[in-house]
RNA sequence: GGGCUCGUAGUCUAGUACGGAUUAUGACACCGGCCUGCGGAGCCGGAGGCCCUGGGUUCAAAUCCCAGCGGGCCCGCCA
């Protein structure tokens, strides 16, 4: 008998059995919910409920008689996995069989090996999930690479679960910053990379981008003649910060830096430039689309490369230029328009969203609070071009004609922008795509003392981190296991220090900030990729050693606590799969993996394997260690992470 | 000013959706042990907590509700 979820099966029975005899026992009472949770000790069994505790309120009597009472009422000629129940102070607990429970669940494991732990959904959907979407002007840096890793850590859960799951990247190509880069790249004479690509374009950015804006101020103060003094000190102030970057960056980069300055100051106006820029790129003009396009692939292209070495791989890349080209965008605004929502003040037009929320009612379905108020969205400045949740709204109607759910990952900051954006959908009638779009929201990447601004260049790049952490897993390595050849060594660098990184972004609590220190997220210690890899390796050197595979499963010879500790540990974790899939938390898929991980180490200290007293008890342990190992295998590579036989 | 979000040992963190048990999870750092043993990236032990504060609901609150306090974020004709 195969199960695909064994602790689910022994919580079926412990239901049903607890639901007869609460009928049995008090027929007068009607019990529609039988809580089960589980207990704090293993001497209280391995599932409990308090229900007593409730009825004892109906039928006013002492919990702790009542509880005896139910126990007494269970009908064992029903027990399967079940081994006894008793009542210990008003609770009702159920004791698993563990030669039975521990051959159903190592079985199960055996048999489907790496499908174990995937329960399908029985409602599968098509999805898609938008992440990364990092603007094509400087390479990822360490505050936009959690993005990515959590989006593909949802993805590989969503499919695992059953969903039919399509990964997007929206290429923000639209607005300014795209034509200071293409400005910029011009200027230059569109010049070949002599490095990684997106890297080249994002000193290229911070550059072009600094000399125009202080180009700007300089302009604006000299047309300042009758401006207050206050203004006139700003502008001052503003002046002497960019003259600081710029001089930063000419320190940097000198050769870059002069050649840009010398281009730009040929331009009497960089700043109209650019705008023209813009402008011709929004209405489809050949040279304005094949400049900003090249120099996005390029950044793209190294984005690509970037994504690669973490196993990340988009289906699909969505411009956001195309929406506006094939007028997309424009039958949306003319849909808001006509929706009523919309009014219009000193030629701008706004989006109405607390009038939506108040005439469609939606305060409950958003979840909102009587007293939070939805600010106005703008939809179209006065010059009478969009703005980018205007734009949004077309590229989400889009995903959902392609999919029924949609999943964005993006910052919290942006809360309100989706928010306005899923009430634009009300607004439009598409109710049930409103229903259906989650904005995954995830807490910033900090440095400690440092603000990170890709305007200022100011950022540790994604790439960066990765190369640190491959060369610190490298100097581990070096020293740990010496006697390896060099191409083991660079590989084992490889993929711990790939796994630390996305083990430490993907860790912890989506809500909470991660302030970035190289200790934490280069941590090779308990509680990190490299920790469950290693005891992944070591039980695979284990079987190596065994040599054989036990023909018979011998479970009824596990009965140390230890053992049974770690037979429930991998039943649970389809449960531990399922929450992690419905409820969007690919953190506890870590923290799942690190607790059987330690918990085979503690069993690996106190108890021997192939030296185990008997034969029977050794092919027993050897079962439960190949199932640890596909267990971890199965974690570990939810979460992206490599699960090596030697390191 | 309004809203969102977070607050758990020196630092970091699990548990909070769905309230349960006289020991609240684990890591780092700290103190003390364990390598002729299946891989020491490990294991065992010690010390360290008014679960932000105050009320409320309940047989039962870190968990739910209300009111505060503190940090972060948002409230743009930026994205």
């Amino acid at each position: 008998m195969v199960s695909v979820n064994p602790f689910a099966d022994f919580r079926c029975e412990c239901e049903t059995v607890l639901a007869q005899a609460v009928k049995h026992a008090f027929h007068e009472i009607e019990t529609v919910a039988f809580p089960l949770g589980k207990p704090p000790r293993p001497d209280y069994g391995q599932l409990a409920s308090p229900l007593c505790f409730e009825l004892a309120k109906k039928l006013k009597r002492k919990p702790a008689e009542l509880a005896v009472l139910v126990v007494q009422a269970t009908d064992k000629s029903h027990f399967n996995l079940i081994e006894k129940v008793e009542a210990v102070g008003g609770f009702v607990n159920f004791y698993v069989n563990f030669p039975k429970f521990s051959a159903l669940t190592l079985k199960s494991i055996k048999q489907l090996g790496k499908n174990y732990g995937f329960p399908k959904t029985d409602a599968p959907k098509k999805i898609i999930v938008e992440h990364t979407s990092v603007n094509p002007l400087h390479p990822i840096h360490i505050g936009q690479a959690r993005n990515p890793i959590l989006g593909d850590s949802l993805a590989r859960l969503l499919k695992l679960r059953g969903h039919n799951v399509s990964t997007h990247y929206y290429v923000d190509d639209v607005g300014r910053q795209s034509s200071v880069i293409a400005y910029g790249y011009a200027k230059l004479g569109k010049p070949k990379p002599d490095e990684k690509a997106d890297h080249f374009i994002g000193k290229i950015y911070t550059i072009t981008s600094c000399i125009v804006e202080l180009n700007r101020l300089k302009r604006q103060l000299e047309a300042a003649t009758d401006a207050s003094a206050n203004e006139v000190a700003k502008l001052n102030k503003d002046i002497a910060e960019w003259t600081g970057i710029a001089a930063e960056l000419e320190h940097k980069y000198p050769t870059l830096f002069n050649a840009l300055l010398e281009k730009i100051s040929a331009d009497t106006n960089p700043e109209e430039e650019i705008s023209k820029l813009n402008r011709a790129y929004e209405d489809g003009e050949p040279n304005a689309q094949k400049l900003i396009r090249e120099v996005s692939e390029l950044c793209l292209e190294g984005f690509r490369q970037t994504a690669k070495r973490v196993e990340i791989f988009y289906d699909s890349w969505d411009w956001e230029s195309d929406f506006v080209w094939s007028n997309q965008v424009s039958d949306v605004l003319s849909k808001l328009k006509s929706s009523g929502f919309v009014f219009s003040e000193e030629g701008v037009l706004e989006f109405d969203a607390a009038k939506v929320i108040q005439d469609l009612q939606l305060r409950a379905k958003l979840g909102l609070r009587e007293e939070q108020e939805v600010p106005p969205l703008t939809l179209v400045r006065a010059d009478g071009t969009t703005l980018y949740t205007t734009r949004d709204v077309a590229y989400t109607l889009w995903k959902f004609s392609k999919a029924e759910k949609v999943i964005n990952v993006i910052g919290m900051e942006q809360s309100l922008a989706q928010l306005q954006l899923k009430i634009a959908l009300y607004a439009l009638g598409f109710n049930k795509q409103a229903e259906n779009l989650v904005h995954f929201a995830y807490n910033l990447v900090t440095l400690p003392g440092y603000k990170m601004s890709s305007r200022r260049g100011h950022y540790i790049t994604f790439d960066e981190v990765l190369d640190e952490a491959i060369k610190r897993a490298y100097e581990e390595v070096s020293k740990r296991s010496p006697q390896l050849t060099e191409e083991e060594k660079q590989n084992i660098a490889r993929f711990v220090g790939i796994g630390a990184v996305r083990y430490a972004l993907v860790d912890v609590d989506t809500g909470k900030p991660v302030v970035f220190t190289w200790d934490r997220v280069l941590n090779f210690e308990t509680n990190s990729a490299p920790y469950v890899q290693y005891t992944h390796a070591r039980a695979c050197s284990i079987l190596r050693k065994a040599e054989r595979a036990p023909t018979k499963l011998f479970c009824e010879e596990l009965d140390e606590q230890l053992e049974h500790d770690l037979i429930l540990t991998l039943a649970s974790f389809p449960d531990v799969f399922i929450e992690a899939a419905e409820y969007l938390k690919p953190n506890i898929i870590a923290d799942y993996s690190n607790a059987l991980a330690d918990k085979f180490n503690t069993f690996y200290n106190a108890l021997p394997v192939l030296k185990a007293e008997t034969p029977e008890l050794c092919d027993a342990r050897i079962t439960l260690t190949e199932a640890i190992k596909i267990v971890l295998n199965n974690a570990l590579n939810l979460i992206g992470v490599v699960a090596p036989e030697k390191m």
